[in-house]
DNA sequence: ACCGGAGCCTGTTAGC
DNA sequence: TGCTAACAGGCTCCGG
């Protein structure tokens, strides 16, 4: 279930990775996961191609090309990126064997391959000339400057729903999951369950500091790894360890000693402490 | 404009 | 033990 720090932790470990290679063939093998254009058309344009730049938008990873367009991963929930070494001897490129999860797959000019797999096929890729074509609607960016609390009030000025479900909608906010939007409403003391426009200045200054605390400590540990999650250099990451809600639902809040509660919000299972979060 | 629910997928786990 | 059903969750689409 990657979110911004998983995905930010995947774009760090790329960019050393991919540098300078050329793309000398790609395969398809679930045309599904090419969103834009199609898998044909795909395989055709990144042929020859070299990675020229790296960069992340909420949860897209955005690999740039040398001409000019940019491949655009989003990993959703079960995608993973992997490269794979090249075949120590004599025959052919990728000497590790092909499963039934890969689905597409990157044949570099130093043998390595990189693959996408996914077991739910959940997970598309893109190919674009303009990246604001695909994450042209996404709201702010959690880490950067510019945002800051009143640019959350605005967003959450006047909403409805709760606020649980807002975080995780990426015009709201760009990058939040299920994992830390829990983890951030458990910081800031406030209940998922509350209108989103029904928070005052000061829950939403306390709701900004937590989301971004959040977020940052989630990149400072280089992720979370559950069942689903592991960054391309097959290391862990560790932010699982410091979850204060997420999956503890019956057992007791770390702050109080209540007992955690779970329920569904948003289509999503919701963790939080019900006397510690207002 | 906004909100909530179905659908996309398949491996894992809970329950009978 | 062996089966089925529920669950996991990011996002898009659709109806109200």
């Amino acid at each position: 279930m990657p979110e911004l720090p998983e995905v930010e932790t995947y774009v760090r470990a790329l960019e050393p990775l991919l540098t300078g290679k050329t793309i000398l063939a790609a395969e398809v093998r679930w045309p599904r996961t090419i969103a834009v254009p199609d898998a044909v058309r795909f395989t055709e344009l990144v042929r020859g191609r070299r990675f020229a730049s790296f960069g992340r938008r909420g949860k897209y990873i955005l690999l740039g090309l040398d001409s000019g367009e940019t491949v655009i991963v989003h990993l959703r929930m079960t995608g993973e990126l992997r490269l794979h070494p090249p075949a120590t001897s004599d025959s052919g490129p990728a000497a590790s064997p092909v499963d039934k999860h890969t689905h597409v797959l990157l044949e570099l000019d130093t043998g390595e391959e990189l693959r996408f797999r996914d077991m739910r096929k959940f997970g598309r890729i893109w190919l674009v000339e303009d990246t604001a074509s695909v994450v042209g609607k996404l709201g702010p960016e959690p880490l950067e400057e510019g945002f800051v609390p009143r640019t959350l009030a605005e967003n959450l000025a006047g909403r409805k729903a709760n606020i649980k479900a807002l975080l995780l909608n990426q015009t709201v906010l760009a990058g939040v999951g299920n994992i830390y939007a829990d983890e951030s409403l458990f910081r800031a003391r406030i209940d998922p369950r509350r209108a989103g426009g029904s928070l005052d200045f000061e829950e939403i200054e306390r709701l900004h500091l937590a989301l971004r605390e959040v977020l940052l400590a989630g990149i400072e540990a280089q992720g979370s790894s559950l069942q689903n999650y592991a960054p391309p250099t097959g290391a862990k990451g560790g932010f699982q360890e410091q979850f204060q809600v997420f999956r503890r639902g019956g057992e007791p809040c770390f702050c109080c000693g209540a007992s955690i509660s779970r329920t569904v919000l948003g289509q999503r299972s919701t963790h939080f402490c019900p006397d510690c979060q207002k």
